[in-house]
DNA sequence: ATTATCTATAGATCTATAGATAATGC
DNA sequence: ATTATCTATAGATCTATAGATAATGC
């Protein structure tokens, strides 16, 4: 017997990995004890089931990103999404999760739409400090579930590119990339050159 | 027996709600069957395997749409983005599928691909037309993948409204709204004031 | 005569538990 | 003495097939 301290955040971590490459009902108990290094009985010392495990790899890991406070101008507004970004990137696994099993998942559902709700109402904060009229709340759902979803979907992409060989997109500079659509949308860049 | 008519065709109906509603993985055969008003054993004359009915599902039903050719505008781009919502809404059950399932099908996810490539031609078309400058490839694929998911998430949000009673939100012309957040972004209705 | 369906079931797989065994901490 | 692990397996479930039966089309 090994006894290996940290077990646990273990099977989590990659449980977690698992999860997030072949979907909750296709990732069998099994697989996670053979990553991990110990029979599947063993995870039940740690769990009471599959479902607890499913549930411990996604409930503390996403964040809600906090920025600077006080003035906000469109440039904090562009820190905010560069914000994002990186918080989707380096918790893609926890995205993806969410993302694709939240349907199936009351409790991950609830989870997921309550962070987004949070973060909907920092943005419209933000927006309204430096906005001519007040944002609607539906405006603010489309911005917050759209954003979100662009950047998520985006980013799987860029993980993506190389499994098919139409013809390879370079993505440099992507974080740029994004924020500008974000910010100024399809018509950005010509109504800007316009204003000028 | 029976011998209706058109049960290939109700199969195929059924599984699209089944597949959409629940995932491949924890749609049974048995199920589908049921729902159809047959055993589980009577699809196998119709198909060869589970798997094959759920291609059937959404190999022909995801179309692009074709926008009116011609004088190329900011409000064709919006017709653009307005027929897109149409498209992703009259086809939810095809996009959930393709959204969720894409990663661990690869005959999905090509076909996917390919569906939001060919999109994004017509789209770079189109832009080019009245822009400025170019825009890169990049900003196509930022854009096409951009648009498609958010419209995509916030669609799926419509319908989950009711099943969360944390503040309900209004979703009046929420087609509009998508649009406007497309073309303009989130600083756009600053901006438009401001130029005029 | 042919084709669609049903009944019955084989074979595979997966979660979770019971009981035995080995390692750790007091 | 307690806790983590392993071995073995029960019980559930699911896909797919073989063979029997009933309906249809020539």
């Amino acid at each position: 017997m090994q006894h290996q301290v940290g077990t646990k955040e273990k099977i989590i971590r990659e449980a977690r990995a698992l999860f997030a490459e072949r979907g909750y009902n296709a990732t069998t108990t099994a697989e996670i004890a053979r990553r991990v290094g110990v029979t599947d009985a063993a995870l039940y010392k740690h769990f009471t089931g599959k479902k607890e495990i499913f549930l411990a790899c996604v409930t503390p890991s996403t964040h809600v990103e906090v920025e600077m406070a006080g003035q906000s101008s469109p440039e904090l507004l562009r820190d905010l999404i560069r914000a994002r970004v990186d918080l989707i990137r380096s918790n893609l696994d926890n995205f993806n999760i969410l993302f694709r099993e939240s349907p199936y998942h009351p409790e991950l559902a609830r989870m997921f739409w309550e962070q987004l709700y949070t973060q909907g109402k920092y943005m419209e904060n933000l927006l309204n400090k430096f906005s001519n009229e007040d944002v609607s709340p539906m405006q603010i759902i489309i911005y917050e579930l759209g954003i979100t979803s662009a950047i998520w979907f985006i980013l799987n992409f860029e993980k993506l590119q190389d499994e098919f060989t139409l013809e390879k997109v370079p993505l440099e500079n992507i974080e740029e990339g994004i924020a500008d659509f974000v910010l100024h949308g399809l018509l950005g860049a010509k109504q800007r050159s316009e204003c000028k």
